[in-house]
DNA sequence: CCGGTAGCTGTAAACGTTTCCGGGAGTTTG
DNA sequence: CAAACTCCCGGAAACGTTTACAGCTACCGG
């Protein structure tokens, strides 16, 4: 009896040890023929038929240990629950589980910190390799990255020098294409409901807003500007304030959960979406085409996006020598009913593209 | 230098050697040390100073070969991105969180392959238990649940006798709740939009329906009643085909998705809602809440389900000798403006329990 | 003054796998 | 027919950690 206690692992499932000794042969062979290389028919057969027989699996912490690489990719995002990430999430999903890798998800609830201590934690090797999409940097975390033991790319913006692999698309640029569609059907006093400034895609999303009224010679009136969460409480409450002191004929929302809570906002006050105000949301989420009337959005690519920065990462991993490497994924703009022309009746739906 | 070779890992990365041999102590007492476990306090002193100094973390691979476990728990659900999902991963992120655990997610794509595949990849150790929500069971299934060597907790209804963790709840009630407020507030022509029958939540749901249309006398229609997918559009189209052939007052909906679809449909073929037809849907996501008129729905506990399951799935890491267990979570009915009463004005929000 | 004990330390064995290396058998070539 | 080459096999080392075990020192009590 103790002789069968060295075979099997310690919860009695079979080992290479349990197969190699039923088929009569060494580990070695046995390791051989499980991994399909080497080993002649008969050997082969033999070990096979002693692994069918004990339902052998290997131990994939044991093979991680040697082979030093776990065939696991982490995404760390700040809130599962945003149906940008989601699609997002989809996207990186189906390119990893295609390469024979699984994906870890984090949701770091957009806290610094916490964001920082995941990738510190990058050095006990669990992953190998990270997607981040951070929305707030700081220097602290740029060292973070670029002394990572595993390779990790970027989903945002990041400075210009920052070696690091990086995918990125142009808010303000996506921000100016729905502020040129909302001038070009006539609208003037547009308003911006946006999340932090604190963070990179709000300012972005600012500073792009800006630029665009400016481009068309319209001077901002800053009561038409308010700032909440990206979510849709925020984005409601956002609205409600805006409409307590100003009069828009048009909304931008810095996403898809703002709008519709902005529509609610709107909805409440008793204003006509869009006759009365136009609305354009940006992600270009499923959401934006479930709610009545369907909203105009800028589509950022997040699916895109996903996908590139997946493949950046195989790639990456594959071959971490690689220089570090930029992805632009271009804005375009979905119009729907939300912001059609308050003059006459909605448009079909068109999308613009960059 | 051929030395060093022997103290550091492949990557350069330092080991407990390396702290070791700075620390001029055993590798046995580094480890102790750096488990917290022992040493003297000049020890102590020396191999906190070393690991500080070389930048010490230890490798997650090697130590959960060493300990059978890698503090990991997955989730299998069959879509990532539908509301009721993501709400229950919240949940069962923060209790896995907070007991210092990973969690990997899966997509399904309800696939059943795709599912019991993932079962016997359990086999190979790489997560320390799982939560999974089936939305199809077979008796492939059922035994690849049983010999599953880690721990597997299900959510969903499972037949009474199989010995396995289980969450439930109970969706036929859920209907019932439904019919019952429709019935009160005055429907009769009530319609079902409902997932396909060959899975577990649409077969219980379509079996609620019968059962609580029946309990008021009111002889079911089969014209009322149509099938699609869990889907936004499945559900808008089910619906479209539903009122091309009949006129109901109310519709019931067999999750969020599939009510927010139907809200398309109706609005599509100029009903209003709720005067002319009132709509309820189910899971009680934020999506219901989302909505204009706000949704009506039935809650099924998801996040409640989700914090179930993982705490049985913590107990059961931790003492996997206990027996199978079950808990149960009674379904809620939240009333929005999507199902007041056609004739007079809306209720305010009312919350009715099981 | 000596046996016993407590506390610390280092050696070595484990965890389960892959892989390097040397040896043996069989096959081809000069 | 010998030499060289190919192929397959088994032993053993490695991956980086934790931990059982035994030895050592130092201290305490009798």
């Amino acid at each position: 009896m103790g002789r069968k206690r060295l075979q099997e692992s310690a919860d009695g499932r079979p080992t290479v040890h349990t197969v190699a000794a039923r088929a009569g042969v060494s580990i070695a062979s046995a390791s051989r023929v499980l991994n399909g290389v080497g080993g002649s028919p008969e050997t082969v057969r033999k070990v096979r038929e002693a692994a069918a027989e004990v339902g052998y699996v290997p131990n994939a912490i044991a093979r991680s240990l040697q082979s030093q690489r776990t065939e696991l990719v982490a995404l760390a995002v700040e809130d599962i629950g945003n149906p940008v990430y989601v699609e997002m999430m989809r996207a990186i999903e189906s390119v990893v589980a295609d390469s024979g890798r699984q994906l870890l998800v984090h949701a770091t609830g957009g806290r610094i910190d916490n964001e920082t201590a995941l990738l510190r934690r990058l050095a006990n090797r669990y992953v190998d390799g990270m997607i981040v999409s951070p929305i707030r940097v700081t220097a602290d975390h740029l060292t973070a990255l670029q002394d990572s033991p595993v390779p990790v790319v970027v989903v945002g913006q990041l400075a210009e020098d920052a070696p690091v692999d990086n995918v990125r698309t142009d808010s303000r640029r996506g921000i100016a294409l729905a502020v040129d569609h909302l001038v070009a059907t006539g609208r003037r006093r547009i308003g911006f409901v946006n999340g932090p400034l604190d963070t990179v895609p709000g300012a972005a999303r600012d500073a792009g807003f800006r630029t665009a009224l400016a481009a068309h010679g319209i001077v901002l009136d800053e009561n038409l500007v308010e700032v909440g969460d990206f979510q849709y409480a925020a984005g409601r409450d956002a609205t409600e304030r805006l409409l307590a002191r100003a009069e828009p004929d048009a909304l931008v929302c810095a996403n898809d959960l703002i709008a519709v809570g902005a529509l609610h906002a709107l909805l409440a006050r008793g204003r006509q979406v869009p006759t009365d105000v136009a609305l354009v949301g940006m992600d270009d989420t499923e959401l934006a085409r479930m709610m009545f009337p369907q909203l105009s959005s800028v589509s950022l690519g997040s699916a895109e996006r996903g996908r590139r920065a997946a493949e950046l990462l195989l790639q990456r991993i594959a071959d971490p020598s690689l220089p570090p490497r930029r992805a632009q994924v271009a804005p375009s703009l979905a119009v729907r009913a939300s912001s059609a022309p308050a003059t006459h009746v909605p448009a079909p739906r068109e999308e613009v593209t960059s």
